[in-house]
DNA sequence: CGCGAGGATATTTTT
DNA sequence: TATCCTCGCG
């Protein structure tokens, strides 16, 4: 009995054939992690390497978290020791260690799309670029696409040249490039673009890494761009170990710079491949793989497989065809409702999935006002939130002081009487001599004509000063709690008073959980925690790195954010022709745009394991005006016999969900935590009381969300909250501030 | 310098 | 529809 005794003869196969190139295509549902895994387990096994000697990249944390745990249980011990993470963050590991070899500083920060939209406005004021013509999006993802092929800037110019559109281009990625390097930061495709120029210019380090990683291994081989598979060849260059796993049909990131041929030339560019397909599918019923094929098949461009299961034929697919969206999110929510209270299926074993992340809003809406608990995916996620960003500015700027996009960025923020004029006049001063924006902010004494503004950018620079300073000696919750409270945020944010303000203490609250696990994770795997560690964490998160299989919600997301995970209920909403297939696919001369929104349908279908129910509406509301959209041609793939029609007569007249009921009260935006939407339960994390009082005095017992039960030791009343300070048998004493703290009595 | 009004603009997906 | 940006006034 051997723990490879599990797998099909195809599994199997894969599973043992360690040396040389691999390409394993591997069809939804499949078992491709379950095969990943036992290899990586065989090879430790076998003793062909030392676990620290294989590499494993995904694409999500998420996936990576997964399969080092599922690695771990198959070996028991040393599963810790592989090298399982994202491209990504491998990528900042590596240049971490060695990009002051390219000019680049150690410590250096990284920019999210925001931050790009940020620069690139600037550029286009700067250079007197006419945003009629010109739109940042645009620029930004010629110059993303640019360095996902690895143009560089000057390779850029020689193309560009004769051709006016490339040549702006052209100019605004040297402007944006130079302002990245300026500021000591590098975007999410510098972190791949520069490795992989690391390498090309010191093949003494690429050696280094090549020797290394014995065994390198790829997940969703069909997404990888242009630099991603040309790093996978350095890496794997001398050994030639390499395993690819993918499912050309899966391929959903065209326009991230996804390329399929990838996949489809990977025998070619790697002489000797060994392919293997796997293509029994163990999640689906036959009713559901049955539909995906028969969408997927309507595709030109693909290899040849054909996926079987010898699971039940399952029920037949629903399909609802309502008159309007709101409809729509009825059916889902009574579906739901139905399965949970007749049949008693959890919540989480439902997941809503849509194409664009605004159709989620009114199924939200009536999630809600049904009290079934959801959680969104996607969307303006966390990070991305005002309040979130502004003090992790905070943050980054105390780490790194010359990122000048992020002292911009705060300087006012809360408001500190510091106008345009002054920063202008600041920035004029840093250009002049050559210096970083907060360099002329620390000599603002210097500088003329500032008359009042002089002092107030004086307490500025002293707060970020004073935050240095207790970085040294705080610890980073500690740190963090102490930024929140000097730069009076939460002050002004309470005087407000009103939801929306709210909602932002709650995300700034959930803020300080975040560096409170961050520190506690740092410490169970031993390590040291810094901030420079924890900004980095935090700029590579992705959304579905939040999803908790343990908790008991619904999950809305969109199909993208899907790919890879699996529910025994799905609903795919919003199946129109405009919608999905989208607008722009339909309109566009290029084929393969709707082959490529086809495989999305295919990873939509196939992420069901019992359930599935398609829902479309006849019209739908979409930026103020009521559309009327077709059935979507994918819906009109699946054979008739698989259909379960309900509602394409008028059987949805209902009267309380007309245009007219009355809605919930209507959420603001910006109060949205990511904390999941739970129905009948009132107890919130965070205490909401504005007075400051509080339900335990000093010597109570009190619980926190991490540190467990403590003792109150003092209380001091501050200006906007009070200081508690609390002895914890885990960790000891913790100076906490109580509005933030989540403190419970006992 | 701050604030509010009004206009333009985006809407496909995101590590 | 919702957000973001600009502009003009106090």
């Amino acid at each position: 009995m051997s723990i490879y005794d599990t797998l099909n003869t195809e599994q199997k196969e894969a599973t043992f054939h360690t040396e040389g190139p691999l390409l394993l295509l591997a069809g939804a549902g499949s078992g491709k992690t379950r095969v990943l895994t036992h290899r990586i387990a065989y090879i430790i096994e076998k003793g062909l390497c030392r676990p620290w000697e294989i590499m494993a990249i995904t694409f999500t944390n998420k996936a990576a978290k997964e399969m080092r745990e599922r690695v771990d249980k198959l070996i028991g011990h040393g599963g810790q020791d592989v090298w399982v993470s994202t491209f990504h963050s491998s990528c900042v590991k590596i240049l971490r260690r060695h990009i002051d070899l390219i000019g680049y500083d150690k410590s250096f920060t990284i920019y999210d799309t925001d931050d790009a939209k940020r620069i690139i406005r600037d550029g286009m004021k700067k250079q007197n670029i006419d945003p009629k013509y010109y739109k940042e999006a645009q620029i930004l993802s010629a110059i993303s696409s640019a360095k996902n092929e690895l143009i560089g800037q000057d390779a850029y110019k020689q193309m560009a040249a004769g051709d006016m559109r490339k040549e702006i281009y052209s100019r605004m990625y040297d402007f944006y490039q130079d302002r990245l390097k300026k500021n000591n930061a590098l975007d999410f495709d510098d972190l791949l673009f520069y490795t992989v120029e690391l390498f090309r210019l010191r093949p003494d380090v690429l050696e280094q890494y090549q020797e290394k990683f014995k065994y390198v291994m790829v997940d969703e081989y069909q997404d990888t761009n242009g630099v991603q598979f040309k790093l996978v060849s350095q890496l794997a260059g001398k050994y030639k170990n390499l395993c690819v796993v993918g499912d050309d049909d899966q391929s959903i990131y065209k326009f991230r710079g996804a390329d399929i041929k990838n996949i489809l030339d990977f025998e070619k560019v790697f002489s000797g491949t060994k392919v293997i397909k796997l293509e029994q599918n163990y999640r689906s019923t036959k009713t559901i793989l049955e539909a995906a094929n028969q969408v997927i098949k309507n595709n030109s461009r693909r290899k040849v497989k054909r996926l079987w299961t010898d699971n039940d034929n399952g029920h037949q697919i629903k399909f609802h065809h309502t008159n309007n969206e709101k409809e729509e999110a009825q059916v889902v929510a009574d579906k739901i409702i139905s399965n949970v209270n007749t049949f008693k299926k959890p919540y989480s074993n439902h997941a809503i999935l849509y194409r664009t992340n605004a159709q989620s809003r009114v199924l939200e809406e009536r999630l809600m006002m049904e009290d079934v608990p959801y959680k969104i995916f996607g969307g303006t996620s966390f990070y991305q939130r005002r309040e979130v960003k502004d003090i992790l500015a905070y943050l980054r700027v105390v780490n790194n002081s010359i990122d000048d996009l992020s002292v911009k960025r705060i300087i006012n923020v809360p408001r500190r009487g510091i106008g345009n004029t002054t920063i202008e006049k600041l920035d004029a001063y840093a250009t002049e001599y050559g210096m970083s924006f907060f360099d002329a902010v620390k000599q603002v004494e210097d500088i003329p004509g500032l008359a009042r503004a002089a002092a107030k950018v004086g307490d500025f620079k002293n707060i970020i000063f004073s935050m240095k300073a207790d970085l040294e000696t705080l610890s980073l919750m500690e740190f963090m709690e102490s930024v929140i409270r000097k730069t009076g945020y939460m002050t002004d944010l309470r005087k407000e008073g009103t939801d929306e303000a709210e909602g932002r203490i709650e995300n700034i609250g959930e803020l300080v959980s975040k560096i409170a696990e961050f520190e506690v994770r740092k410490k169970e795997e031993g390590e040291v925690p810094t901030l420079s560690d924890f900004l980095e964490d935090v700029a590579l998160v992705a959304q579905i790195d939040a999803l908790d299989e343990n908790a008991d919600y619904v999950a809305l997301m969109t199909l993208h954010s899907a790919k890879g995970l699996e529910f025994p209920t799905v609903f795919l909403t919003g199946m129109e022709d405009g919608l999905f297939p989208s607008y722009m696919s339909i309109q566009s001369e290029d084929e393969t745009e709707i082959e490529e929104e086809r495989r999305l349908c295919y990873v939509g279908i196939t992420r069901a394991e019992e359930e599935l129910i398609i829902c479309a509406s006849k019209s739908r509301m979409l930026r103020g005006q009521t559309q009327y959209n077709a059935l979507s041609r994918y819906v009109k793939e699946i054979p008739d016999d698989l259909l379960d029609q309900q509602g394409v007569s008028d059987i949805f007249s209902r009267s309380n969900i007309s245009n007219t009921s009355v809605l919930p009260k209507k959420r603001d935006k910006t109060f949205f935590t990511t904390a999941p939407y739970q129905a009948k339960q009132a107890a919130k994390p965070l205490p909401k009381n504005k007075s400051i009082t509080l339900e335990y005095k000093e010597g109570d017992l009190v619980k926190h969300s991490k540190f467990g039960v403590g003792q109150v030791v003092t209380i001091e009343p501050g200006g906007a909250d009070h200081q508690v300070t609390v002895n914890f048998p885990s960790v000891g004493k913790k100076k906490l501030m109580a509005m933030l703290s989540g403190l419970k009595k006992m």
